[in-house]
DNA sequence: CATGAATGAGAGTTCATTCAT
DNA sequence: GATGAATGAACTCTCATTCAT
């Protein structure tokens, strides 16, 4: 009994120095990225600031680039659960369908900043690694999908869902660097200027 | 006479040979950084093409990001002497005034793509080194006082300038960059687009 | 009588364990050596393959070269043993000498051709290390004495034994490299090739 | 006049030490591959030794076996020169024939034993490499060639060319090797020796 | 004994930059 | 001003080895 006690116990130790390097390396690979840009960082600058051995990095990740990929998986996942059990209510009419997606978006991105600033400055990178981020909530296919269905269902009006598709996320985009750099904006006002915005454009333009 | 006349053909020689390595290495520089984006471009990348020796670079720029803010101020000016010569009508309302400058920005990266995919594709560092960039045409803050000073003199609407100063840009790059890139959009008919959303969502958000 | 009942038995364990893992790694070096020759392959080559931590490596071998020694005395024990236990008839002449030893060589290098391969293509290694190979059978100095030795008892003819000495190993190692590779020549017909090379050889040479 | 002439003078200086390089280079890398082998020699072995920064390394070479290449094209070249200029006497017998073969290697592996020192412990590199290399001379394909030729012609003796063709180069090696390791026999005396034995071998088996 | 993460030396290589010619 | 070899800092990555568990 104690020896699987003792087991137990330091097998949870190593885990957890094992899941702090993890953190650490990631954390400091948010930094280095939001400093440097993803394409000026290098391996070295982020086991750097770790404090831990050149070598360790490769215990944990291949290249700069799959840190890159943990940064988003890890936030991904956590907007996820954070979607999922804070259930909106089902859109009734566009307005409100933008004013979901849009205000969800701004709250996520004004928590954690940093991995927005990343996916601003390296757009290449993101979309070259076609990774799962937190941009989901504005997926450009995915919405464009709701939207479609949206309109059949008479639900929606019938916009121009190929401007709607180019359109949305640079302007949200735009906004949301305005939001976070300048810090003026409220999340609130934000999502309505957004939401107001396109609202006139896609309306105004059949 | 003879002497003198010399020196000048001499130093004439000179300076159209100092011109054409300028010229090559500049125009090595655009493919280079199209090619591979400004972050992983050296150097070397850039003179390997020109056939010039190595340390002739450093007779004309320090750095890579020198040769960055070359062609951003070469298609600058070149960009502003058009536009100079070639004076368009007063616009008389908002709406021409967007079709006049939108039309005349699309016209020219049309022309020049290369200049404008290096843009699009490394906007931190274009905007880190605040390069004078042919969309000086689109310079919010230039645009703003325009617009501004437009509905001063009453002949403009009274719209959200600030949302404009915000907006105006992302939304006619995504669509810019949706001309080039799928070739399917002509000038005219992007310029229409732009204009037709701007405008409805600029008038609709009061 | 239980207590050291259960004590041989866990020694044993642990014995059989120990010996287990070592056989292990031995058979992993083995494969790794002829794949990657001696030089190029590395500790973490030779542990990868055997599914055991690389820090077992290291109750066992101090390094790779001490696991080729082990390949090596395993080897040339196994060989010693069913040397001694299958007595040849003692030859009656030179010609029947050769053919003993040189067929029993061939035939243990044909069961294992793999720790023959590792010799031939780390031969520097090999004696560099003075390790005590299979090639005890042909051992220069050993069958050097055993032709002397004949020369003086007037059983075997007046040969030059320095040229002996020097030329039989490298003949052998030819034809048997073309036996394995090839797989060509049978044992037998490699032996008699050998034989009859050799024997004209030092006895035309007077 | 004096423009070209210092234009001549500054080149050759330059390619002066570019040369010196080069070969302080090769000569290096001789002493490191007869030191350490080829395997276990690296880049920076070689160029510690010549006190040149470690980036110059590969202004001359991509690789070390790149190196090894070269010092055996540079003796391969060296040789070719040298048998050309040196004429021997069409071999009237095979006996001849042998003799000259062995005698030209032995003479120039004795005045460049380093080199044989590389090919001979690192036997396995030489031949994945397909070098031109200076054994060459005894190059078993061309000289089995020959000896087919001249069983045609009914100059020599009809031998076993298959067995000629694995065991000439393994022998007269070893007696090489014994030459210049012991220092105790002659070029002259180590010919006679292969040739002896080896015509006694070949012409004893039919 | 087994484990496997941590370590840091060191290998290969590239690069911006200098400077003698 | 043009040249291009030399430089050495710095980067990526691997490896043998240690040691707490």
């Amino acid at each position: 009994m104690m020896e699987s006690e003792r087991k137990i116990e330091s097998s949870n130790k190593r885990e957890l120095t094992k899941s702090n390097n993890r953190s650490l390396i990631i954390a400091s690979g948010v930094n280095v990225f939001v400093e440097k840009g993803v394409a000026e960082a290098t391996v070295r600058d982020i086991i750097r600031s770790t404090g831990l051995a050149s070598g360790t990095f490769y215990n944990y990740f291949k290249s700069k680039e799959e840190v890159l990929v943990a940064i988003f998986d890890d936030f991904a996942s956590e907007i996820g659960e954070n979607i999922r059990s804070n259930k909106h209510a089902v859109p009734k009419d566009f307005e409100s369908f933008l004013r979901i997606k849009i205000s969800t978006f701004l709250n996520y991105i004004n928590n954690k900043p940093e991995i927005y600033l990343i996916m601003s400055n390296n757009h290449n990178l993101v979309t070259n690694f076609s990774i799962n981020t937190p941009q989901i909530i504005l997926e450009i296919d995915y919405l464009k999908e709701e939207v479609i269905e949206g309109i059949k269902e008479g639900v929606f009006p019938k916009i121009d869902v190929d401007l709607f598709a180019l359109v949305t996320r640079p302007v949200v985009d735009s906004l949301a660097q305005e939001m976070i750099l300048q810090k003026k904006l409220s999340v609130e006002e934000c999502t309505e200027r957004c939401v107001n915005f396109l609202l006139n454009g896609f309306l105004g333009s059949k």
